[in-house]
DNA sequence: AAGAGTCAGCTGCTCTAACCAACTGAGCTA
DNA sequence: TAGCTCAGTTGGTTAGAGCAGCTGACTCTT
């Protein structure tokens, strides 16, 4: 009776040797076997409860090598969210509409609290983004770890690993399910003088400008989503 | 050489089965037998695939049932969030503060564009969540619930069930965290009445108000957060 | 002696085969 | 008719064997 769920006991186990532990990213965990002979379970049981770490990044396998303590990035979100945002289009769902207010809103929610506060360093990395941009504009598409570096430079000021991680996790989701499933991409001029216009206003310590100029950038990539919808390709 | 990641492989095929199939959440799936058949590999990988995907929500296995696809919720990303919180915070960063700070911005971001938008039934219920909140500070702590309801209630509106799903995961992953590694609860009464603040400005229509509010609130816990850490509790 | 190739040993990966445990539903019993 | 029992299905767990990738020390060549 004590032992009523056998199987995620482990896994939970596993995460307390890594807490209790402190093992700090990197850090090799014990080997099947170890685990086996530690937890008093079959090799088969610890494989399902590493794999199932590996699939939330706490632990990372190497084979031929040995297990690790993971780097604990929000990369596992990723796979879920896209899966996710690609199930709900093909079945009709505005997911990606849905995916992309979110990113709006937590952008525009950190761009208030930045403005002015960013430092000389990334203003100036800003700066050299905008121009690759205008760039690349130039000769045709833009290439999307552009866009996705300036998104990233903006709020690196902010000092926060947690919140750098999960807009990477949102911008890349929307960008991997955007390009596999529509084929609505926003004129690169517009949004180079978007990006322009947005570092503008952070620069001058304008909110408002600033917020407005955020809403233009996504209310321009919304326009071209709903232009381009097109639910279930087959 | 062509089959160089064979386990992978059946990850992502099982994803194809219901991409493919357009299955809705609860359909159910082949089951660990016939997945061996129609994938050509053993159970015990089938089993590992079937595990990886359980861990990011994507199929739900049910014993002695049947496999399913599952609700794609954000639940999984809790179980990650909350453990990279936890290990972090052990190691002496302020994972907790970054985790707060992710949920102002996100509020913060969603209520300039909730105003006056809230429909007449959340604004109810909201009322109702304020008073029972107060009820419940007379006579000492607030139930979570409460808290966790207020704020699920307060962007219901926006009809955006991945909003709904994120902000609520983030809320539990820092509740989990705090309760379990903190005890810098803030005064019952305060947090009443900045909900109660919240709820006043928001029905107003008044933006600005509504934005300091929020931040007050979120300042309230914050200066309680600072107050009450201690990093490593043995 | 220095470099490159080889191989033994670790590690994780996959498979097979058997049995245990939870749930369902048809059939039996009262 | 109501409830119980039991057989069948499905997932859960174990065991043992062999495959595959990586490392590092050993050996052979230069």
């Amino acid at each position: 009776m004590h032992s009523r769920k056998v199987a995620s006991d482990i896994q939970e186990r596993i995460k307390r040797l890594i807490i209790d532990g402190r093992l700090p990213s990197g850090a090799p965990l014990p080997t099947e076997a170890e685990l086996m002979e530690l937890l008093g379970v079959s090799r088969n049981s610890v494989r399902e409860a590493l794999k199932a770490l590996q699939a939330m990044g706490i632990v990372e396998i190497r084979h031929g090598f040995g297990t690790y303590v993971g780097a604990m990035s929000m990369a596992p979100m990723i796979e879920g969210l896209t899966f996710r945002t690609v199930a709900g289009h093909y079945r009709g769902e505005d997911s990606l509409l849905q995916l992309l207010e979110l990113r709006e809103a937590l952008e525009t929610g950190l761009l208030t609290r930045l403005v002015g506060r960013v430092p000389d360093a990334d203003l100036a990395a800003l700066d050299a983004l905008v121009e690759r941009m205008a760039a690349e504009a130039e000769r045709g598409p833009v290439r999307a770890e552009t866009d996705r570096a300036f998104h990233a430079a903006l709020y690196r000021g902010l000092d926060n690993q947690l919140l750098s991680e999960v807009l990477e996790a949102f911008w890349d989701a929307f960008h991997r399910v955007r390009t596999d499933l529509v084929d609505g991409t926003p004129d690169p001029q517009v949004t180079c003088e978007q990006h322009r216009e947005i570092l503008a206003a952070v620069r001058a310590g304008d909110t408002l400008r600033a917020e407005a100029a955020i809403r233009d950038h996504f209310g321009n990539i919304r326009t071209r989503l709903r232009s381009a919808a097109r639910p279930a390709p087959d």
